[in-house]
DNA sequence: ATTCTGGAGCTAACAGCGTTAGCTTGGGAA
DNA sequence: TTCCCAAGCTAACGCTGTTAGCTCCAGAAT
């Protein structure tokens, strides 16, 4: 991840916050129960439960719920910066559109539930760690090279992401054909990866 | 909106539900709860009290919050699908893919609460009429003419939306400029407007 | 005209939610 | 040895959606 910051990179990776054991241990239980029974499942009473202790006590630990969500909003924010800083650093054979949001996809993928949380119209986002999200947004600048476009380029990733998450995409579609037909859309022609199906191009990109 | 039905369209606008005097004026009381003072507001008691009775006497109209809120969604996937659908058979000046990206966005600005509910992932989507969701989404389908572009540009219309309206992008971006740069990846050649700005073009799109 | 019925309101209450107040306890610093 | 405070506890508050069970009245049926 070093090597971005002498690249392209402007912005600079934030200091995660310091975390007591008991901390991290709440934001790993967390986790667990968001991921397994869903965010109605992430109450402070079970998570208490689940490290052995009352509900009040957690506020000895995290001043609130919400506090408790950033924490895990950042371990997000972080899991997915640092994938998509390292697929612009080393894209495969695939252009970097292709690369990035393999990358974005995947990470998502991984922790459905906590993705939903860290884009959750609800969530708490000022209370998030100075400069954490644009540091982990960056990836889409550095690729598209231009605001706007690496804003749309964005705006696809979680669009696509959240629709395919929550299923929301007809039945039976092949989902990874979705994510390419935009990844050809976003793609500088040169930076396309060889033998790309014809088919799924825009027809007649070309003035 | 019955030109559509002649055209190209392959689903029909379902019938909406019919509801009592009562039903309408708590589905209009709701909606302006959730628009005034956002969804945290929209509760049984204040809802009832809103109409002048007791949070339990809506049992006796809705089966529960979630119908309630179907109803909601409802009306807001009737007003999307006939402004995208209108969009379609009369698009303006502008190419298709713009036009149908205004109509998109104008809708869901217009009522960015009730947007945010019929897109949330807790929402019982399952509750709703069926049809209703493929109906309002075809102008998507109608537009890009091939099935996996459509539903990538839906992704990024929804993607794009949603971060506008959470007010995720940048401080003092242009946003007109990221939805024309949608607009155009998207767009095929022949139905750009013609005098597209060429500095929204990605820089050196060319090898 | 009387009776019956059922839709639509009501109060009381329950379980669960995040959170606060106030008490206790035990271990390390002074 | 004393003191302090971090970190646990219970009880409780106000809020949520929801249910049970009662009442009342308009209109249909007899």
């Amino acid at each position: 991840m070093t090597e971005a910051d002498g690249g392209l990179g402007v912005t600079s990776r934030p200091e995660p916050r310091v975390r007591s054991a008991r901390m991290a241990e709440l934001v790993r239980a967390a986790l667990g129960l968001l991921e397994t029974e869903g965010a109605h499942a992430l109450t402070m009473r079970r998570l208490a439960a689940l490290v052995g202790m009352r509900a009040p006590s957690i506020y000895k630990h995290f001043e609130s719920k919400a506090a408790l969500e950033v924490a895990l909003v950042e371990d997000a924010l972080f899991d997915m910066g640092d994938a998509l800083h390292h697929s612009v650093a080393d894209p495969g054979a695939d252009g970097p559109v292709e690369s990035l949001l393999a990358a974005y996809r995947s990470q998502a993928t991984s922790r459905p539930n906590r993705y939903r949380l860290t884009t959750s119209s609800a969530f708490p986002r000022a209370g998030l760690l100075a400069g954490l999200e644009d540091w982990a947004g960056e990836p889409f600048f550095i690729v598209a090279g231009e605001a706007h476009l690496s804003q749309a380029l964005w705006a696809f990733a979680h669009g696509t992401m959240i629709l395919e998450l929550d299923d929301r995409f007809l039945a039976g579609s092949d989902l990874d054909a979705t994510w390419q037909a935009g990844a050809i859309a976003f793609s500088l022609p040169g930076d396309r990866p060889v033998g790309e199906p014809a088919s799924l191009h825009p027809v007649g990109r070309q003035p």
